[in-house]
DNA sequence: AACGTTATGTAATAATATAACATTTATAAG
DNA sequence: CTTATAAATGTTATATTATTACATAACGTT
């Protein structure tokens, strides 16, 4: 289980409001969001994302510039994230494949790098959109 | 091959730019070096950009805002890219691994999607920076 | 040459993210 | 319990990345 007691005021605000939210958000709507609780600017918001996203209770999504709430209830992949995201209606999921992520995790190539942590991000469309 | 005559002016521009930069480039480093070749605004590299990625001469690094010219020669990969980037010098390098794209073009799983691209940052140290 | 498509030029502005500095709160060590 | 240290907050300003809107020009086809 995910310890979140020790979060801090503006980090736990953050978080429910991105994981109430069920899918990716935006930093200026999660600040939008969040200014009747007193949080007024944007680097509060980024400050609390950052740390979020390091202790890995939220991930970004590159290709998007937003953050969704870490799906995986026991959550230590952070470091090894894959994503399902539909290019017509934006839903985003992350892939929870333990064949996937031992796969990429014992990765390597000719190159000498040994790889710590990687970014998946597959593209597509969903059931809903691929039956319009 | 790839037709490279068929560039519009601007996109033969940058696309030489970042060809011979052998990394990753910004757009707005872009603009600064290409400044002197008349092309001015920041939306004349972005269409240039968009143009080049969408017809698979560069990919983006998405987690780095950067663009890469293709290093695979006969590029028929722009919808299934994997890069290795290095965490301390920031070194980008296009992973060119016919199991590996493989294996995820041929990924699926429950969801119902059919996945048709995909992008794959792996982050470490790359061989100078772990010798230091 | 007329048409549709693609590319260009230009100005303004939107969206995303960080720097710098002052202060406060939490945690741990003595 | 108090001092030291690290972590978090607050605030202003600014840097960086990207797009909207509109006008014009060049290209490719028939």
């Amino acid at each position: 289980m995910q310890k979140e007691y020790n979060l801090s005021k503006n980090q736990k605000i953050i978080f429910d409001l991105i994981d109430k939210s069920g899918g990716p958000m935006k930093a200026y709507s999660i600040l939008f969001n969040v200014q009747k609780k007193g949080i007024k600017a944007p680097l509060q918001v980024y400050r609390a994302l950052d740390k979020l996203v390091e202790i890995g209770k939220i991930h970004k999504i590159e290709s998007r510039n937003a953050f969704i709430a870490c799906q995986n209830s026991s959550c230590q992949i952070s470091k090894a994230t894959a994503f399902s995201i539909c290019e017509n209606c934006e839903n985003v999921s992350e892939i929870s494949n333990s064949k996937l992520s031992k796969y990429l995790s014992n990765f390597s190539d000719n190159s000498g790098m040994k790889y710590s942590k990687y970014n998946l991000e597959f593209f597509g469309l969903c059931k809903k959109c691929k039956s319009k």
